[in-house]
DNA sequence: GTCTATTATTTTGCATGCAAAATAAATACA
DNA sequence: TGTATTTATTTTGCATGCAAAATAATAGAC
């Protein structure tokens, strides 16, 4: 019985591929409530741990296409969640700072991530933080590259 | 210094997303040579292991998505890779079988998991098989619900 | 044997992820 | 100072991922 590479069972890639999109897709439902997208939910924690940075930061932060954020934050523009603002130092820049409502949306989302946590009876701490462990391990290899 | 559950660097999550899109783009330049995406590649190794599968059964085995599929499907049979027939006992079901090009093909991927294996110099043998089972347990998690 | 519920697949509309090109502004350098 | 290079951001075109609706065919209930 040789191990077979091209065996879909044995690709780690794939692994990632769906526990990703699950996880996503778990959070999908409790963030429904809050009317954010992932990625949305994403901005939103990076903003809350420190506003008024720049895009380019941002995008460093949360690793999201910068394609995909001009649209992100269009549409968080839109829901009054946060502001962009012209940086009067450096012209290219653009600063993103929360408005009240996205200040506010903080308390609401405070319960989610062990909302979320609670979706994963099988995992126990310990393995939470060996997964962490890991999988900033791998990170590490795909940035130095 | 208390633990921050909204703090991104505090999200699995996150840590899934950058490992899965991170991964994705790695394979991007590898499967070029074959002129494949990733999810049309995780369609070939699907096959590889066992053609003429219908369409239902493929979509359980690689978990990508339905409305994506079709799409998929039909690039790869406009590249000779796949041929879609029609289940005379199932009139509803289109099984999928390879072409003369998609079963060449895997000549030439054999070596793609040893070349993505070493862009991930930092993880040991015993690592790759501790994620491998620790995601096993979350997207069993996440299948359960 | 009909009528209904279920299953297989496609279609549609929207939100990204990605690469590459386009813009605009700041820097470096001769 | 003027020009080439780099940096920040947006735009564009394409490939998915996702949910929900639409279709077609089979299976079940009666």
């Amino acid at each position: 019985m040789k191990f077979s590479p091209l065996k879909l069972d044995n690709q780690i890639c794939h692994r990632l591929y769906m526990a990703s999109n699950g996880i996503v897709r778990t959070y999908r439902e409790a963030l429904l409530a809050l009317d954010l997208t992932y990625p949305q939910y994403v901005v939103m924690m990076a903003l809350w741990e420190k506003e008024g940075i720049s895009i380019h930061e941002l995008l460093e932060k949360t690793a999201i296409d910068g394609g995909a954020m001009t649209q992100i934050l269009k549409k968080m523009t839109d829901k009054q969640l946060v502001e962009i603002i012209k940086d009067d130092q450096d012209k290219r820049k653009r600063l993103i700072k929360l408005q009240q409502a996205g200040h506010e949306l903080q308390q609401r989302a405070v319960d989610i991530p062990a909302q979320i946590r609670c979706k994963f009876p099988s995992i126990s701490e310990q393995e939470a933080t060996q997964l962490i462990t890991l999988l900033d391990k791998l990170n590490n290899d795909l940035i130095s590259q």
